[in-house]
DNA sequence: GGCCAGGCGCGTA
DNA sequence: TACGCGCATGGC
């Protein structure tokens, strides 16, 4: 039993859609229960409802909710973002149907290592793996009454002391060694992610893909989701299909020409409109695969 | 049963 | 710089 009590607070935030923002494949370890969602930031586990533009939460021992307001990103003015964004039709409609999507500023370890996991995964594979990882290697939590046990996800550390075939043992297969090798380097002092922040992108990114299993793709995905690095713009298969379909239609764009318009068309909140076209492919009109 | 998945690393042209 | 391949595994 927890020693501490359960205690709860509300917030009042407009334009914010928990669902969506759970649901788009930026973070992998939030459960529906009920009408509640349930997961985990560091070490608190926290059962989050939402009702039109109150959010309410329950943790234990939250001293103040700050590291909430933090993972949230409750004081961004979604509206502000999106005005940024390019308006021609596909955005348009992205937003329209992602209404109140946000990015959230996640752990930087366990969104690194959730990332290495998701080469050629579907989403909820990676859910399924990171649910392995931190059962078999993270740290019981006290959860609320009727809640299904919650684990923090295992620091790299304790994951760089495993072995390689207890990690495939969580269904990692070929990644595996990239997750093992990347916690190794870490847990030696080789890069310090609490750094990164302080550094422009380009260096920032250049950092990252010195570990083993992460490349371009996979670095930007942190820099964007941890870090909140704006332009960060993650290209995955789902993101070059819609960059082709939608803005290159009659003609097969070269990998670097792709590149120099991502970087430029979408505006200074570029990696958040990825976010919005990415789940709008992946939930709405993508779903047919002849055209990549 | 075949195709695909929030790729990376490496070899080759 | 660009492309192809192997890598594990499960959903659809």
């Amino acid at each position: 039993m927890p020693s501490s009590p359960l205690e709860s607070v509300e917030f009042v935030v407009k334009h914010y859609n928990l669902a969506v923002t759970f649901a788009c494949g930026q973070a992998f370890r939030w459960r529906q229960s009920g009408g509640a969602w349930e997961g985990v930031i560091g070490s608190r586990w926290v059962r989050l409802r939402q009702e039109e533009d109150c959010i309410s939460a329950e943790s234990f021992a939250p001293a103040d909710w700050l590291w909430l307001r933090h993972y949230l990103q409750l004081d961004v003015s979604l509206e502000e973002i999106v005005a940024t964004f390019p308006q021609d039709p596909a955005m348009l409609a992205a937003v329209s149907h992602c209404c109140g999507m946000r990015l959230l500023r996640q752990e930087p370890w366990e969104c690194l290592a959730s990332f290495i996991c998701s080469s050629t995964k579907q989403v909820v594979q990676i859910q399924q793996m990171t649910a392995l990882l931190s059962s078999r290697f993270g740290d019981p939590l006290p959860v609320g009454e009727g809640s299904a046990a919650a684990f923090s996800f295992p620091t790299a550390a304790r994951i760089a002391a495993a072995t390689e075939a207890e990690l495939r043992a969580c269904k990692l297969g070929f990644r595996a060694p990239y997750l093992l090798g990347a916690a190794r380097a870490l847990d030696a002092g080789k890069i310090d992610l609490s750094r990164l922040a302080e550094l422009p992108l380009d260096e920032a990114r250049a950092m990252l893909i010195e570990l083993p299993g992460v490349g371009v793709k996979i670095a930007d995905c942190v820099l964007l989701f941890a870090y909140g690095f704006q332009r960060a713009f993650p290209v995955d298969v789902w993101i070059r299909r819609a960059l082709r379909e939608i803005y290159f239609p009659k003609r097969r764009p070269k990998p670097a020409r792709i590149l120099k318009f991502s970087q430029s068309y979408f505006g200074p909140h570029s990696g958040y409109a990825q976010q919005y076209l990415f789940h709008y492919m992946r939930t709405s009109r993508g779903r047919s695969r002849r055209s990549a």
